[in-house]
DNA sequence: AACAATACCGAAACCGGTTTCGAAATGATT
DNA sequence: AATCATTTCGAAACCGGTTTCGGTATTGTT
């Protein structure tokens, strides 16, 4: 008999998966340490259900105390874990949040996206939740991995960060009613949470402490012009040449691309005119550097003949030869700030879409100081 | 008697959770979009059971190529995809690689870790993993983060780096019989899979490299003690050293943390002594910077009078002013193989360990020249 | 003491897949 | 046409939890 089913095993067509799925083969092992203890082995353990010691370790209130008690000291007693996957099937949710990596730059120059996963993985767990990182495929549209984890049910919701005005993956998410939140504002912000520094105002504010330095042309190196967050600084800085009643050239407004080597290309194009600003602003600080080493080698000096102003506060910035002035912000408060924002989403999905605002404040290190050569006096008022 | 169970329901003592899960309640919510389809819906769609669909659809040899296809087409057209958390958990693997961030120092400056997340992420989606990114908590021990991630069996294995000689995460694992694999080589290396960039050859390179320029008295600021990687370059420095047959001046090896201010620190110590060193090896680029930012407060000139030598290859140290000189590797490539080397080892646990060794290239940008006096002539052989 | 209300736990369904086993249908062979 | 091997699929168990529902034992009331 037991050779008849030995036989039959034998000669039945083979059932395990052919070549299709190649290199999958081999892994049957099981990692299971002997320690470990699923919930049924402590049920057998103390003479109950499954569901009663489930209940009972998830603070049912229909569990006597004493065996919560007699429950819970077993559960501790033999190491007993739940295991995630099988809990996460069972209620439904992933408590997973993704973050998509935006397709790095060739030189990648910013410590922002590490300090930024960093906080927002310490304050999802608080909340009992993973992050899920995936890299972005530069080849494939930039929406596909978003779909691709939406529709797979790995994700609760997505934290996204370096918005676009037009953002693809706001317009999908949104389309899709699936939560997320936004480092940036998009030009739907009034449909999603999100979360941004006010980019605006940090411009005016650095606009206006050159000006009060005796600065009267100054010199804007940007971003993108896909960049939301970049288009903000500069109408910041606009605002603020307005206000002071200082004239608008527009070819001391320069765009650039968020990398040194726009910032190179921007200062000669700034520094090469005839009459070159006495200031350049920068969208940020990789920015910055490009500019700070156009100008060293169009012989200029820093600060006394060109100041500059970056921002992001990259903690290199303060090691380089002037220290680099500039705007800074909190990562540590924005992944937060937007795991909480997130959090709110998921709990109550129906709840009016809400946004938070925070300052970026100029640190003062040292590459900008007064003009050398004062052309006018500062007008505190149009006349 | 509908009434009857209504009114059953109505006084039966309330089951569900109390307080003791606080905020728990509300997210009944399903996110399960109109589109979403199962897999047996599927099977029902096609007169099927789910069974046969899931053989159908993974490639099992007992389906007729015809059924197989009118399942794969019912499939792309209704947009099935399967539940991740299901699967995962019917086949028991979580298709999940763990990742823990070291605590932040401080000031960080290096991108490494988005770098390294970025290339590692892409290399696991290759193999349909996913990368689960969990941040330390400096309050609890190095391996609790490890553990809750083993135990509640999140993960099916991890990715290590900046390790430690005597690393508990590393001792922990092997303890437990978990697979991982690290960046860097640890007291145990025998015992685990591990990636490593040969930073011993990387100093003796950059030390052979200041020797036929001319320096006679080069300087040193490793990392702590606890990294062994800065250990093995300090070790690449001596050996080079003795080599060559220059004096190793004690006072020369300062000890420093791998961050901007232990370099300023200790570029203070070599400077200010009556022989200052002609050039100083720095254990990484934060240090350098360091060492540079020390170097001009003490009024030495950077190439002139101080050569100085990072290690990682930052990308930024090409914009100050001189451009650092540094040891580099390809952070992808690290990000790639580690990534192999841990599939390998998922796939057959019970493989010998391997490990390997990439080389760092001495990317020359400006901080280094020939010393101002050369003192006396570089002596190829020691006589 | 009889009866209703409550406390407590077991039984079973369910989450959405995968995989094993058995059996019917088909095809090949003599 | 009978026999046997092979192809193909259904049925059911399983992964490890959570949650609903029903029933019994206990307590409280009058």
């Amino acid at each position: 008999m037991n050779n008849f089913i030995l036989s039959r095993n034998r000669f039945r067509s083979f059932r395990k998966k052919g070549l299709m799925n190649d290199v999958k083969a081999g892994p049957e092992e099981e990692w299971v340490k002997s320690g470990e203890v699923r919930i049924s082995d402590l049920a057998a353990e103390l003479g109950l259900t499954k569901g009663t010691v489930s209940r009972a370790l998830n603070g049912y209130e229909d569990i006597s105390k004493k065996t919560r008690k007699r429950v819970m000291e077993a559960a501790t007693k033999r190491g007993y874990v739940p295991t995630t996957q099988a809990r996460r099937l069972a209620m439904g949710l992933t408590e997973t949040i993704g973050l998509v990596l935006p397709p790095m730059p060739s030189q990648p120059v910013n410590t922002f996206v590490s300090e930024f996963i960093n906080s927002v993985s310490a304050a999802l767990h608080l909340h009992g939740y993973d992050l899920l990182v995936h890299s972005a495929n530069s080849e494939e549209s930039e929406v596909e991995p978003y779909r691709r984890l939406v529709q797979s049910r790995k994700v609760d919701g997505f934290i996204i960060f370096r918005t676009n005005e037009k953002d693809p993956r706001v317009n999908y998410l949104l389309n899709e009613g699936f939560p997320f939140v936004t480092h940036g504002r998009t030009a739907r912000m009034a449909e999603h949470d999100w979360f941004d520094i006010d980019g605006e105002k940090a411009f005016r504010d650095a606009t206006s402490h050159l000006i009060k330095l005796g600065h009267q042309r100054i010199g804007f190196v940007g971003g993108g012009k896909e960049f939301f967050s970049a288009q903000l600084r500069l109408k910041g800085f606009r605002a603020m040449l307005e206000e002071t009643c200082l004239e608008k050239v527009p070819s001391l407004e320069q765009p650039g691309d968020l990398t040194g080597q726009g910032g190179e290309i921007a200062a000669q194009n700034l520094l090469k005119q005839t009459r070159p600003p006495t200031a350049i602003l920068c969208a940020n600080d990789a920015t910055a550097l490009g500019v700070m080493k156009a100008a060293r080698e169009l012989g200029f000096n820093i600060p006394e003949e060109l100041s500059v102003i970056g921002y992001d506060g990259i903690a290199l910035g303060a090691y380089i030869d002037p220290p680099l002035t500039t705007l800074t912000f909190s990562i540590e408060e924005s992944g937060k700030e937007m795991v909480n924002l997130l959090m709110r989403r998921l709990k109550s999905p129906d709840l009016p879409v809400i946004s938070k605002l925070a300052s970026a404040i100029l640190k003062l290190r040292g590459s900008e100081g007064p003009p050398s050569s004062i052309q006018n006096k500062y007008m505190e008022n149009c006349l």
